[in-house]
DNA sequence: ACGGAGATCTTCT
DNA sequence: GAAGATCTCCGTT
């Protein structure tokens, strides 16, 4: 299988959110593959996005959303969750892609295992939800996802049609997303697919 | 199906 | 000191 290479990364946000639909999210644990099929994407770009950690300037946390391009972005929210993003557009351009939703692949004893007693439907529906499922913390901030080294990286898919693709608001944006920017399209998701949030 | 609240803690003002 | 790129549980309709 092709991991996808950093030049990927190095692309518009949206763009790249767009892309990575259909393709698949792996981490190897233990030696053994647990992936699934990346079915809903979100983007956060520039010190103009005022939905974006990157707004407001570099600070310890935000970091690797100025980093190198493929490099892993992985934070904690609410004091509990971990959330998955993977840094893109040129180095100290402030970007990142949120993975928001999964389709399970492979490895779906060790999900099962990470999400009980959930039914399948609910282990990687989510942000959150898909770190737990797949063992994603801390521990991958700042990682390489452009090899196996981390752990952690992507490979190509399935390729999907621009008739299958919904956009909308980024989710969690609270009131404000009756505000422009907070409206903005900039979540991606494969329509009628299960596993998309919400 | 929908709504509200609690959990829990890091980050930055 | 307050808010946060969320999830789960428990209540009511």
């Amino acid at each position: 299988m092709t991991i996808l290479p950093r030049e990927f990364y190095i692309q518009y946000t949206t763009h790249v959110a767009r892309e990575l639909l259909g393709m698949t999210l792996v981490r190897s644990i233990d030696g053994q593959r647990v992936a699934g099929m990346i079915v809903e994407t979100e983007a956060y770009t520039g010190r103009d996005d005022l939905a974006s950690h990157g707004h407001g300037g570099k600070t310890p946390r935000n970091l690797p959303m100025w980093g190198p391009p493929g490099h892993a972005y992985v934070y904690l929210v609410y004091g509990m969750h971990w959330l998955l993003n993977i840094a893109c557009e040129p180095e100290d351009y402030p970007a990142a892609v949120l993975i928001r939703a999964l389709e399970p692949l492979e490895g779906l004893d060790i999900m099962q295992a990470n999400r009980a007693p959930h039914p399948q439907l609910q282990w990687t529906k989510g942000p959150a939800r898909l770190t737990k499922a797949m063992q994603v913390d801390g521990s991958h901030n700042r990682i390489d996802m452009t090899n196996m080294t981390g752990g952690l990286w992507v490979e190509a898919g399935q390729r999907i049609m621009d008739n299958e693709i919904h956009t909308g608001p980024r989710i969690g944006m609270g009131r404000r997303v009756h505000e422009p920017w907070f409206s903005m399209p900039w979540r991606w998701w494969i329509a009628g697919n299960r596993h998309v949030s919400r």
